[in-house]
DNA sequence: CGAGGTCGTTCACAACCTCTTCACGCGCAG
DNA sequence: CTGCGCGTGAAGAGGTTGTGAACGACCTCG
């Protein structure tokens, strides 16, 4: 046996993290990710379906309190969505909570179900 | 073992709002709810059954007296109303009460809709 | 040692979201 | 009918987030 410092395996769709070895499979194949882009995906990953808020995604990948306009967080945040649209598309999983922080959780991309408008099918025009 | 504030998480329906984790769920899925959104469905959905007066929906959500002539609540319930009908079209949450305020309840929506769908438990007869 | 790359951080600006308030029209009660 | 209450769409202000690029530190290879 063999201490476990997290979930061993972390999975989500096609997505498949594994703290343990530092890295993250989409579809199986190996995500080419830097160290602190697998580290904020392990801690968005672990907390699937909880919305986190930016200073505890900071103090955990950075190990530090977040400073006030720090905004590496978004910018990570965004290296990551980048990344993960080019290996699964059709699947959303870095959600913005306004004023709050992300949420990771695997869902459709799709363009509905956003804003309570009137006009969603409206693209044949 | 946790300490709650209120509580942990309120269900009616399809709909589940979880006021500790600033979220609700409709069928499971997370709706794209605002700070306020999400105040004004918790205030209503945890006086279930009962008619709040706008007064006191004010009170609880923005945490002030309700101004003469501000209309801020009905404007929120009709957003509420509009994402809560996109997400459940075949219920109805949120019921007007004409110069007493609202009441969180799940109904069925008007069953007069002549759409080709299931309609064999007609109730109202 | 110097060139070229990768990575992390910070910046600046664009794009977006929320909240509030207004305006107009309908509906319900008296 | 008449008046107020409520539904609803829109616009503006202000704050938040998305995004591409610039910089410097560091690493590797020739």
């Amino acid at each position: 046996m063999r201490l476990e410092t997290e979930a061993e395996v972390i999975r989500a769709g096609d997505l498949e993290v594994r703290p343990a070895d530092h890295l993250a499979l989409a579809r199986g194949r190996v995500m080419a990710l830097s160290v602190r882009e697998q580290a904020l995906l392990e801690a968005l990953a672990c907390r699937q379906g909880r919305i986190v808020a930016r200073g505890e995604l900071y103090a955990t990948v950075w190990g530090a309190p977040l400073r006030d306009q720090d905004r590496s967080v978004d910018v990570y945040v965004h290296k990551l969505r980048s990344k993960l649209a080019l290996a699964i598309p059709e699947r959303s999983f870095i959600h913005t909570h306004f004023g709050f922080g992300y949420r990771f959780e695997p869902e459709d991309s799709h363009p509905f179900h956003k804003g309570a408008h009137k006009q969603e099918q409206d693209g044949l025009r």
